[in-house]
RNA sequence: GGCCCUGUGGCGCAACUGGAUAGCGCAUCUGACUACGAAUCAGAAGGUUACAAGUUCGAAUCUUGUCAGGGUCACCA
């Protein structure tokens, strides 16, 4: 079925007929545009085999391959390289195969070899803002890719609930806040926790200045200042289970879920399961107490454990402090294990984490596999670069940042101006226009961030804010919608939509489509394999450009030919459904119109 | 300083993992709406792939060195 399959068996038997040598693989890479053919033999490799010239193993590879395989029609040697033809039919059958298939390109799903995907991640302190907006996409993507891959898949977080940062925005409420609740305020929770951490940290940089007015050395003030004391002393008291404190930072953090839900629902992103950190960071340490007797770690005379990596080139990490308190390893090995007690499937996970952790995850890994777990070999932190603005890094102390839900806003209102402007949408209503601005907006966004490699920082100006021309996301809505439009009006003209005739022969830009439909299937697969949206997001663009190239040169319902019409519908209905295949994975939706 | 990541036309990104003449989008310049929707299409101009050696039939891709930017080397998370 598969004719690189065929072909690469027929290559092989020609060389052994021609040559008398066996090959152990053969080489194929499409065509390049500027030659004629779609499929492409590079006879190079073969050199190490068959002793002569490229060119005329070529031709002799050739002609064996029209004779022997039906679907050759012709083909051509350049240089070292055997570009073959394939027939009409081939395609035209290809087409009729996956014409009516549901789901085209998603392999079946797995009830088996389970990936978790943990991402997003937040600390509860202040709202999420455009570092967090491309982890969630990035993780929620890739999420859906392994499912589309084929994989069973359980989305997560864990939820960075304790520890100082969150004591410094109670602090600061309990001495500032006069009982400010978001209700009061109208404020969304998240906000207005964040607020505070803000003003904590305000409050704390004019005592250190106080106290440096007064003699103190800087270092010692920034110890000593009395609020930062007041919140580590909250922590302590958290940590003993004061009943006061623990209240007040079960209410705050409740505050602050409100608001992420509202985010998350915004951004399109859903998780299976939650883990808090307030659970978890106390898990581990028997794990640590196993490795010890194995001898995976060794305890120093203070009484902390670490573990020796420099024999794989790195160094040596702690993972219990000398007190027998958990670090952050600690918590890690112990979440890991307690994830694959809670959901026995799982053979892998994939971490989303910046690029700033890489060391982290590193040890992490190695220290999991030194502790024989089976599924640490599949361990993956998918890592990305920072978000960066032109001003520099993003600050939430300091109040530099891009807020997630502000920037969603911003960005429909700019699709909205330009809906607006290009006035197409008379008939629809209010609420149904702006659902479509935010679906566009977000499009606008959500393309913008992941077309790029996850690992190159990016650069992102307000000021200019996101493309909605060229490589976008609303580039491909709009062809999106732009075919939707003929099909109403397919529909309507009772255009037949039955399989397609093999012999109708093809148009140069229609077999350049049903080309790139073909490589759907395998474009998931390496996207998964890969952990990459931006190959999805990079499949897509170039379907779509191909398509708009095929709709300028090609008249789809003038032509006069039924069979060839009927092709042609089907051909862009095809072309719709993968585009929004594809863009579910992104997370981006397409609409009807635009 | 050790280790990790990145470096491709003015700007933002690709390149099927070692293949042919390095593709595309912004921006600039030309054309195409009385048309299946111009958020589109067709074309022009713009490159010594940071630099230098090496490996081979063949290098943006692999090796080594240099330069630039970022990250990381906590009993923080």
């Amino acid at each position: 079925m598969n004719i690189q399959h065929t072909l690469e068996t027929e290559v092989k038997k020609a060389v052994l007929s021609l040559f008398e040598v066996e090959l152990p693989s053969v080489e194929f890479q499409p065509t390049r545009k500027d030659f004629e053919g779609d499929i492409t033999v590079v006879v190079f490799p073969m050199l190490r085999f068959v002793k002569g010239n490229p060119a005329q193993i070529g031709e002799q590879i050739g002609e064996f391959l029209v004779e022997a395989v039906a679907e050759v029609v012709a083909f051509n040697v350049i240089k070292g390289f055997l570009n073959i033809v394939i027939s009409d039919e081939y395609y035209l059958h290809f087409f009729n195969g996956i014409r009516s298939q549901e789901n085209f390109g998603y392999a079946t799903p797995a009830d088996s070899d389970a990936v978790m995907v943990e991402y997003s991640s937040p600390n509860t302190n202040k709202p999420l803002h455009l570092g967090h907006i491309r982890n969630n996409l990035l993780g929620y993507s890739v999420a859906e890719i392994l499912k589309a891959a084929g994989k069973k898949v359980y989305k997560t977080q864990i939820i960075n609930d304790r520890g100082i940062h969150i004591c410094k925005s109670m602090v600061a409420w309990q001495r500032f806040g006069s009982g400010e609740t978001p209700e009061s305020t109208g404020l969304k929770g998240d906000k207005l926790v964040g607020n505070y951490y803000v003003t904590f940290d305000k409050a704390y940089k004019e005592e250190i200045a106080k106290l440096v007015a007064e003699g103190a050395d800087l270092k010692v003030a920034e110890k000593e200042a009395p609020i930062l004391q007041e919140a580590q002393e909250m922590l302590r008291n958290w940590e003993a289970g004061d009943e006061e404190v623990v209240a007040l930072w079960k209410k705050m953090n409740g505050w602050v879920y409100e608001g992420f839900d509202v985010t998350y629902k915004n951004l399109g992103v859903d998780f299976d399961q939650l883990y808090y950190e307030s659970n978890t960071y106390l898990l581990g340490k028997d794990v640590v107490a196993d490795g010890l007797e194995k001898g995976v770690f060794y305890r120093k005379d203070d009484g902390s454990v670490w573990i020796d990596l420099t024999d794989e080139g790195l160094d040596e990490k702690i993972v219990l402090r000398s007190d027998g308190t958990a670090v952050y390893m600690t918590q890690d090995i112990g979440t890991a294990i307690q994830r694959v007690k809670d959901y026995p499937d799982i053979g892998g996970m994939v971490y989303t984490v910046g690029n700033e952790q890489d060391y982290h995850f590193k040890v992490l890994f190695l220290i999991l596999k030194k502790l024989g777990f089976s599924w640490a070999e599949k361990l993956h932190h998918l890592s990305y670069g920072m978000v960066d603005l032109p001003s520099g890094k993003m600050k939430s102390r300091e109040g530099t940042v891009v807020d997630a839900d502000d920037l969603m806003v911003e960005m429909t209102q700019t699709a909205g101006n330009i809906s607006e402007e290009l006035g197409k949408l008379e008939e629809y209503s209010e609420t149904e226009k702006q659902q479509l601005y935010k679906m566009i907006g977000l499009g606008a966004l959500k393309y913008y961030i992941l077309k790029v490699d996850p690992k190159k920082r990016i650069l992102f100006d307000p000021e200019e804010s996101v493309d909605f021309q060229g490589n976008t996301g609303p580039f491909i809505q709009y062809t999106y919608a732009r075919i939707q439009s003929i099909l109403r009006k397919a529909d309507s003209l009772g255009v037949p939509m039955e399989a397609v005739d093999t012999k109708v022969g093809l148009h140069p830009k229609e077999k350049e489509l049903l080309k790139q439909l073909r490589h759907f299937p395998e474009t998931i697969q390496l996207a998964a394999q890969q952990y990459s949206p931006a190959l999805i997001a990079n499949y897509t663009y170039d379907l779509v450009k191909g398509f708009n190239s095929f709709y300028q040169q090609v008249s789809i319902l003038g032509e006069t030919n039924v069979d060839q019409k009927s092709f042609r519908v089907q051909l862009s209905k095809k072309v719709a459904e993968v585009v929004q295949s594809a863009f579910l994975l992104l997370g981006i939706q397409v609409p009807e119109r635009m």
